[in-house]
DNA sequence: TTATTTTTTTAGACTTGTCTAAAAATACAA
DNA sequence: TTGTATTTTTAGACAAGTCTAAAAAAATAA
């Protein structure tokens, strides 16, 4: 149906299209690691298939279908990670790179069946959200531990960075998918955050808090 | 390492090795559904990759490296074959696709844990030898049924067909493997083989007979 | 052994996806 | 509002993999 590189360009602009409403050509080619003038081009390809609506210079959106199908890839992605983790045991930070490619294997039915193998999880092992069959999904108001009030309590649901390196350090210091903690203190010098956890307080810093996202 | 043109190439040109010594550039090209053209340049790639031997109008043979490479992706597809059939209860007939595009992901890492999750199966679905990490796999004898002499038993244990025809026909007559049967009689107008299998005979093409193969 | 057929290779072209460099459009600042 | 900086598009090229048509080599037949 699509190819693999139509595939990666929809995701991208999905993901892209979560934050801000036309993507424009500069943020893509930074997404993908790859130049302005080859996402002209994807996207004028993109745009004859009717997966995106694209006016010169005006940046690009997903149509219904192009969402459908960038929808689609995500509940790949994330089925595969999850399959990878609690199946095969490998750690959350270690899952994304295979994922990436797995997610292009093209057979719906294998991805249904793989869903009911695992009992349909609605949460990848980085707490992000798989759509169903039909790219409907709960959506979760999530907030950065960096923007709630003291003494606010929450429960460890999602990150906004998904390097290995920041996931690594999340299950260093423990503060992991299902945690509960309370935010105790901000300090005025730095920003860093005083969490308690399990009745012990740990201190990470002001990034930290803006990358790590609590349920109330 | 290798691209996806380059590894279906060596895993044609490996299985092909099996039945002949070097490998025509024809014979590539029909099991690729290619054209001759195409594969003497992907011949020459493969050379200079001194993943195979060859001489310009003398055919090739697979390197060291090549068979090796060959064998890692046969195990790859085996084992992806086995998930689908055992995990994911797909049937024999329905896998080969799948694990088609499947045995291309790279990870061995997730191929040694894929592995090591379905408790290191040795044969696949359809009665073939899974090859371990480093490419090595028992060789059983195993002989159509067309072959062996009348009151010979054996078990069934592998197909040198895998169309899904002939797997959904012998599916569907219970001819499946792991069966105990008999050889009775052959029919000398037509060369159709009658077998005994627990205790009722089944008569089955000389076609059919050919393509069945039994352990004895 | 010579002629014919078959196989293989070469030559040249096309598609997909990418790149660099230059031109055009847009955004921003004075 | 005019000039400069930034973004986006165009133009042209390249690599991988494929194809058709023609040439060369090898195999086969007379
Ligand atoms: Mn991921
Ligand atoms: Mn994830
Ligand atoms: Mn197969
Ligand atoms: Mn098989």
């Amino acid at each position: 149906m699509n190819t693999l590189a139509e595939e990666n360009y929809l995701k991208a602009i999905y993901k892209l299209s979560l934050t801000a409403g036309n993507v424009s050509t500069n943020q893509i080619a930074a997404e993908l690691a790859t130049k302005a003038s080859s996402v002209t081009d994807m996207v004028r390809k993109l745009a004859e298939k009717a997966l995106v609506n694209y006016t010169r210079y005006q940046g690009v959106s997903l149509t219904k279908a192009g969402e459908k199908v960038a929808l689609n890839i995500i509940r790949r992605h994330r089925l595969w990670e999850y399959f990878l983790v609690e199946k095969l045991h490998f750690k959350w930070d270690e899952v994304h790179d295979m994922a990436e490619e797995m997610e292009h294997i093209s057979s719906t039915e294998l991805i249904d069946r793989l869903d009911a193998f695992m009992g349909h999880p609605t949460r990848d092992p980085h707490g992000d959200p798989i759509p169903d069959c039909d790219g409907n999904f709960k959506v979760t108001e999530l907030k950065p531990v960096s923007t709630v009030e003291i003494n606010t309590a929450g429960v460890i649901s999602g990150v906004r960075d998904h390097s290995a390196s920041f996931l690594q350090y999340l299950e260093r210091q423990q503060l992991t998918i299902g945690k509960h903690i309370i935010i105790k203190e901000v300090i005025s010098y730095d920003n860093a955050v005083i969490l308690e956890m399990e009745n012990t307080q740990i201190q990470i810093s002001r990034d930290v808090a803006n990358n790590l996202l609590i349920a109330l």
